[in-house]
RNA sequence: GGCCCCAUCGUCUAGUGGUUAGGACGUCGGCCUCUCACGCCGGUAACACCGGUUCGAACCCGGUUGGGGUCACCA
């Protein structure tokens, strides 16, 4: 085993921090310190040195939690007769109990991974990350790849320690809220293509895809994605809350059943009045459809509202969307046709 | 405990002696609408504390408190 031997004498060992400033350790308060392993094989505090010595590392920036490295290691430069290469130290992220986050302590939510599978889109979470601890000192959050280069400078990273600001156990905010709006964000505005590239990987992972999206149906399924993006936050939504656009077994939400459906018994009978309306269309497109349902309404003397909100229900399960001939038309009349048609199942299924 | 770093809204942050302390996310309220976890508008909310320096401190200095990191033959 290898001992570093410190010099005993007074002063201090410095190094100037991009970040930080002029950081200084008296000699005294650093110990010998363990360079190689009895078994003769090097530690890291050495290795990472005569690595980078190696390869002629001008700039080393990392966490913190290494700063204490730091005045050892640069002994360990001046040792070996090398230039002591720039350090930059970045503030840590810690969370909610402002303890240092890391994989052994906190699990999936710092894995990249767990982002991945949650239908994030990889450049909205370093645009995400960058934000923490450095800023580019304007009021722009949101960076393409190209930007934040041009705009990224050692001189604007911060001092001060950020919190990871996450709620377990909360579906809505299963991360941190401002990581999930600018994954939002990128969804909303990224070309098409490139999200049915994203939508497509976890539709093949769900079952739900169809080859005919890459020929025949691209279109439609570009434009479908196009229309319900609006509102979804992540890429993984297109599968669940976005379910009725691409397949039959989609689930009706019992918010929306209880508002919409079950309050107005009488849609038992309407919606498949509207439906044989429907099939009678000639063309079937948004504003023949439009004319009908607000016709059906009138004669009936009910609101719009309660026609086209049952019909939102059924025909997608969900609370809010797109607007409702928007809908009609992306998923095409077959379908709506055949869905308000078998409304009663809904009422029979909570009757039992 | 020793040593080191840090301290502005709930969170991410702007701010380098004179600002109504700005923005974003969240949250709350309103508008729009066939619906809203869309969009638009508006509100809420912060300079840890105590001393200095100064005509004047969020900004400079000192202390206090608080928080973090690190003290392995781990990386």
């Amino acid at each position: 085993m290898v001992r570093f031997k410190v010099p005993r004498q007074s002063g201090t060992v410095a190094y100037d921090d991009r970040v930080l400033g002029r950081i200084e350790r008296r000699y005294d308060d650093i110990e010998d310190f363990v360079i190689v392993r009895s078994n003769g094989k090097p530690l890291y505090l050495l290795c990472n040195v005569v690595d980078d010595i190696r390869d002629r590392i001008s700039h080393v920036i990392r966490g913190q939690d290494h700063m204490s490295n730091t005045t050892r290691q640069v002994l360990l430069y001046e040792a070996l007769g090398a230039p002591v290469p720039v350090f930059v130290h970045m503030p840590l992220t810690l969370d909610l109990q402002k303890r240092k986050i890391s994989k052994r302590s906190h699990g999936e939510i710092v894995a990249v991974q767990f982002y991945r599978d949650h239908g994030f889109i990889p450049w909205a979470l370093c645009n995400f990350l960058i934000l923490l601890g450095w800023n580019p000192g304007t009021d722009q959050e949101i960076f393409s790849r190209e930007e934040l280069i041009e705009a990224f400078t050692l001189e604007r990273i911060g001092k001060v320690n950020s919190v990871f600001n996450y709620r377990k156990d909360d579906p809505k905010f299963f991360t941190d809220p401002k990581a999930i709006s600018i994954n939002a964000h990128y969804l909303h505005t990224m070309p098409i293509e490139e999200i049915g590239q994203l939508v497509k990987q976890d539709f093949q992972a769900q079952g739900l895809w169809d080859d005919a999206y890459d020929h025949d149906r691209r279109d439609w399924y570009l434009s479908t994605l196009d229309l319900i993006r609006g509102r979804f936050h992540t890429i993984k939504d297109f599968a669940t809350m976005g379910r009725a656009y691409f397949a039959d077994d989609y689930t009706i939400e019992q918010k929306p059943l209880k508002k919409n459906i079950l309050k107005h018994p009488d849609l038992r009978t309407w919606l498949p009045m509207l439906a044989q309306r429907f099939a009678a269309l000639d063309p079937f497109d948004k504003q023949s459809a439009e004319t009908a349902a607000r016709a059906l309404a009138e004669e009936l003397g009910i609101k719009p509202g309660i026609i086209i909100n049952g019909m939102r229900t059924v025909l997608t399960g969900q609370l809010a969307g797109p607007g409702m001939f928007d809908i009609l038309v992306a998923l095409g009349r077959d379908r709506v046709i055949d869905r308000l048609k078998n409304i009663d199942g809904l009422y029979t299924m909570s009757e039992a």
